[in-house]
RNA sequence: GCCGGGAUGGCGGAAUUGGUAGACGCACACGACUCAAAAUCGUGCGGAGUAAUCCAUGGGAGUUCGAUUCUCCCUCCCGGCACCA
């Protein structure tokens, strides 16, 4: 009989529905596995061979573990509340409801031809009252905590979907469903502290076994630093500037303030300054702006200063200018910075602009590694200058070579009393090399401490230098002492050779850097000066010391800001909340959940800041659960995001009316163990669940602290011609078609075997071909089984395969298991003798990637029980590795020859048997062996003279 | 700019406490079976060379008996953040 995949698959979903295979419960003995998908966003396009790829890898994870003897959990569901139905039913002119219902049942419809085995009595849906009741219910319990608060800040506001947006839902500046630019609009809005959970969201990250690239993507999106509140006195009253700043070491190097255009101080303070309407004009000037005009890098940097206004700095009163800028940020740290252009780039340009002062206060710090301070020594202090000449004719730096020392160096000397470092340069210069006429002199930056041994003077040295730069004009030298002439040869050195390597300056490499880019900022860390009771100290030290006597706060500010949580639009759970005209907001009783989602004719979105339910009477208008007077409901519905946020905690408990989920059940079940999905949900709704876990947790309703513990992203299946799949280019692959044409377990098989489980392939309508020939030889195999005989060719072989099957399912290393899987049937058809239970071990191990031809054959066999009932084999790890080994023999590390050795063999009788190797003798002709290197079980390296 | 990940035959990809580079599959070529084709089976398949052998894992240095694997520098690709003080 043939491969006949249509019957098969289409029989064996039947039975497996029919028995109820994949029904779990809640089972004490047995250990636990709860795999889940992200579950899918149900579209009116359907499915196409991309989507199922993680469903594939969860249900091929699953079915193994169940195997291995673990209580399964495997559900799946629908989220279907939020923008992208929405749109899509206006456009479609469907009321949502029913669209959704439809979109469900085609997905449903074409997951089950794939056999995969959810336990479909657990589905839950978004758009479910029961189901919604309880998405309510945790934001009442937020409102309840205070989590939950009305604001009317300016949010993201798109104008064609007519909503407001969290940040979460932009792609930069425009709306990532409909790619419209962005605009601020001030509105009332439901937004949830999730910034209070920013901290542990943050920590909590390293417990989880996650992708480097996801956790990461967690880091950049809460973006948590560490800093400074410091206040700043205006000059003449009792009004203050708190800035917030990561660099209170810098604090004596501010040399201006600046104040976002929106923050409350700049209409204060507007009264007091003398140029009132050009603030004015600037600030609605910036209101216009998006944020991305805004805050583009490298944008020319505006502001207007506040004339008139001064502010004090607090660590040394010195009276500094305050400026407007949009540089400064409005809705981070405090709205305010102080500015320190000598170190930091976005303060130095606009420093620049401005003509601001630059003042220096951090420099950097080094110590010669190659000539460090001797202990012991006598230390001097010394303020020194470097001359680097350039000839600018042949490119070449002036140099002196020392002729009693090592070193190399560029002229150089102390500064003396009284004398500017310039002057110094030309002195040093003078005396040292006789040249006279130079050029361009430039300052290079500020100065470097080092500390190095000098030799010539036997002590130590603590230098601040500067470097000069200046081209040379012309050769013309006066004559130099006899003892400088002793001491050095003069000599021109290139480009290249002027490294920290040939030069015995510590400070060398910061002046490398300083000749290529001659305005650079020092932003590193350093060493303080000109900072009063503070020079010499570290910047790190500094950072807390200054804060401390400024008495600054030391805090800790977040990117992440609190989630707007409001859209005025119709197809979302209902905000349980009524508005009382006496009692003001007040929450809905929880036994009088779900506020139902209301049937309507029209739900178009207002645009008015309101949803369209409040054009809907006997909804909007409600009785105050509290004084029972007249009330109106919360309009504003909650975001895509809600649902998806706890739909996991479901799934333990689908049906429960008293309880989001019932202790027990939770206790038993909790975390999930592996949950796979797209990229795309790094940080929306990955970061989203893990607050609401973590408020579930503080709540008492969970009791794990984090939801998901092994994630896995799922790399995206693309096009033949390399793009995504998508009815745009016509390059969509459906599953149906393949399943029809080749059968599901085909199909399965091939998505797992294309590559590493998270990288993104193009879909190759040719090698589907190849999984589809793996599994007909696998089918005629079964001709080949024989009740007795010499096992021993395919034992060895089975039991590596055993190992390395299971191995690589555990760690999603999907390909490379179906790899062995092809490579033991490759054994079986070579061998003499296949037994029935050799051959059972194969179905058994190809079961999760193909549940429905090993069911099949499984039964032909004779086997009654499914194949799912039947145990993971074990290996026996004596039998992975064979009794023969082959060892690799090279002659100065090139393979020369293999020999076939016992498992058994000594390190003296391998290498007896090398030395004898014809091709050995041949390469080693007769040179003296000068060591021989042997590797367990591997190779033998055989090293000459 | 900062951070994270990556680059291996015609193609998808294997190989990690440093030890035969190219497993497995696709495509391709030749052969068997066939009147023929398909399917199937067998053989070959990184490059150069009749061969011995040499060269080859984005490029360049280094450590080592030995480097796809470790270190440094560079190029390109993908992802996150980005005037966040």
């Amino acid at each position: 009989m043939n491969y006949d995949h249509r019957t098969i698959e289409k029989k064996w979903q039947e039975q497996w529905e029919k028995a109820g295979l994949y029904h779990t419960k809640e089972d004490i003995s047995k250990p636990k596995c709860y795999v889940l998908d992200m579950f899918p966003y149900p579209s009116g396009e359907g499915l196409h061979v991309g989507h199922p790829k993680g469903y594939i890898a969860t249900d091929v994870y699953s079915r193994m573990k169940r195997l291995q003897g673990f209580n399964v959990l495997h559900p799946m569901g629908f989220d279907a509340f939020g923008l992208p139905a929405e749109n899509y039913a206006l456009k479609m002119k469907i009321n949502p409801m029913v669209m959704t219902a439809q979109n469900v049942a085609r997905y449903k419809e074409q997951l089950s031809i794939l056999g995969f085995d959810y336990d479909w009595s657990r589905e839950v849906n978004t758009t479910d009252p029961h189901f919604y009741r309880w998405t309510q219910w945790i934001f009442l319990k937020m409102f309840e905590k205070g989590l939950a608060y009305e604001s009317y800040e300016p949010i993201n506001w798109c104008p064609k979907c007519l909503t407001g947006l969290a940040n979460e839902d932009l792609d930069g500046d425009r709306c990532e469903r409909c790619d419209t630019l962005i605009e601020k609009k001030p509105m009332r809005q439901w937004v949830l502290r999730i910034t209070d959970y920013a901290d542990r969201l943050l920590t909590d990250l390293d417990k989880l076994e996650w992708p480097a690239s996801t956790k990461e993507s967690q880091r950049n999106w809460i973006g948590r630093s560490e800093g400074a509140e410091i206040d700043f006195l205006i000059k003449g009253g009792s009004k203050k500037i708190t800035v917030f700043t990561t660099r209170p070491d810098t604090l004596f190097g501010a040399t201006y303030v600046v104040l976002a255009p929106e923050h409350a101080l700049v209409s204060e303070l507007l009264e007091e300054v003398s140029n009132k309407s050009e603030v004015e004009a600037y600030c609605d000037a910036v209101k216009i702006k998006t944020e991305i005009e805004r805050t583009a890098v490298g944008k020319e940097k505006t502001g207007v200063q506040l004339k008139g206004v001064i502010a004090i700095n607090p660590a040394n009163n010195e009276e500094l200018p305050v400026y407007v800028a949009d540089y400064v940020l409005a809705h981070y740290g405090t709205g305010a910075v102080m500015a320190v252009p000598a170190h930091d780039v976005r303060d130095f340009t606009f420093a620049k602009k401005y003509h601001l002062p630059v003042k220096e206060v951090i420099i950097p710090e080094r110590v010669d590694k190659r000539n460090p301070p001797v202990l012991g020594k006598k230390s001097v202090t010394r303020e020194n200058v470097h001359v680097i000449i350039r000839n600018p004719r042949n490119g070449k730096f002036l140099c002196l070579k020392s002729k009693k020392y090592w070193w190399t160096t560029f002229p150089m000397g102390g500064v003396e009393q009284g004398e500017s470092v310039l002057d110094a340069a030309r002195r040093e210069l003078l005396e040292e090399t006789g040249y006279k006429n130079i050029t361009n002199e430039q300052i290079l930056g500020g100065q470097v401490r080092a500390e190095y041994f000098a030799a010539h003077k036997d002590q130590n040295r603590v230098s601040y230098t500067t470097a000069v730069y200046a081209e040379l004009v012309d050769e013309e030298r006066s004559s130099i002492t006899k003892e400088e002439e002793e001491n050095n040869d003069i000599v021109w050195l290139d480009e290249s050779e002027i490294n920290p390597v040939t030069m015995c300056h510590a400070e060398m490499d910061i002046w490398l850097l300083r000749l290529k880019e001659k305005d650079a900022v020092h932003i590193d860390s350093g060493v303080l000066i000109n900072s009063g009771d503070f020079n010499g100290l570290s910047n790190e030290e500094a950072k807390k010391n200054i804060t401390h006597f400024v008495k600054g706060k030391w805090t800790t500010k977040y990117r992440l800001e609190d989630w707007v949580f409001s859209r005025q639009r119709y197809w979302g759970e209902p905000i349980p909340l009524v508005h009382c005209e006496k009692c003001g907001v007040v929450a809905v009783p929880e036994n009088e959940l779900p506020v139902v989602l209301p049937k309507v004719e029209s739900y178009e979105p207002t645009g008015t800041g309101e949803s369209p339910l409040a054009n809907i009477a006997d909804w909007v208008n409600t009785t105050c659960p509290t004084c029972s007077g007249p009330a109106k409901r919360e309009t504003n519905t909650m975001p895509q995001w809600a649902g998806s946020s706890w739909y996991y905690l479901r799934y333990m408990d689908p049906k429960n009316d008293t309880a989001l989920v019932e202790h027990t059940k939770e206790q038993y079940w909790s975390p999930v163990d592996m949950y796979v999905g797209g990229a795309e949900h790094a940080t929306r709704h990955l970061i989203y669940a893990r607050f609401y876990h973590k408020f579930l947790y503080d709540l008492g309703v969970v009791n794990y602290e984090e939801p998901f513990n092994r994630l896995y992203n799922v790399g995206l299946v693309m096009a033949n011609d390399g793009r995504k799949m998508s009815k745009r280019w016509s390059n969509v692959i459906n599953p149906d078609d393949v399943v029809h044409q080749y059968g599901a377990d085909t199909m399965r098989m091939y998505e797992m075997f294309m590559g590493p489980f998270t990288q993104s392939v193009s879909w190759s309508t040719e090698s589907i071909i190849g999984p589809r020939r793996f599994l007909e030889r696998v089918w005629r195999l079964q001709e080949k089984i024989v009740t007795a005989g010499d096992t021993h060719d395919v034992e060895s072989i089975l039991h590596k395969t055993i190992k390395k099957v299971g191995e690589d399912i555990e760690s999603f290393n999907f390909n490379t298991a179906i790899s062995a899987l092809m490579i033991l049937v490759n054994e079986m058809e070579k061998a003499t003798v296949l037994l029935r239970s050799q051959y059972e071990t194969l179905l058994v191990l190809l079961s999760p990637f193909a549940p429905h031809i090993t069911e099949e054959l499984w039964h032909t066999l004779g086997n009654a029980e499914s194949i799912n009932l039947s145990r993971w084999p074990t290996y026996d790890p004596s039998k992975t590795t064979a009794q023969e080994i082959v060892i690799v023999v090279q002659v100065n590390s090139k393979v020369r020859e293999t020999i076939t050795v016992p498992l058994s063999a000594s390190d003296e009788e391998i290498q007896k048997l090398a030395l004898e190797e014809k091709m050995v003798v041949k390469w080693v002709g007769g040179q003296e062996i000068k060591k021989i290197i042997i590797v367990k079980g591997k190779l033998i390296n055989i090293v000459t003279g």
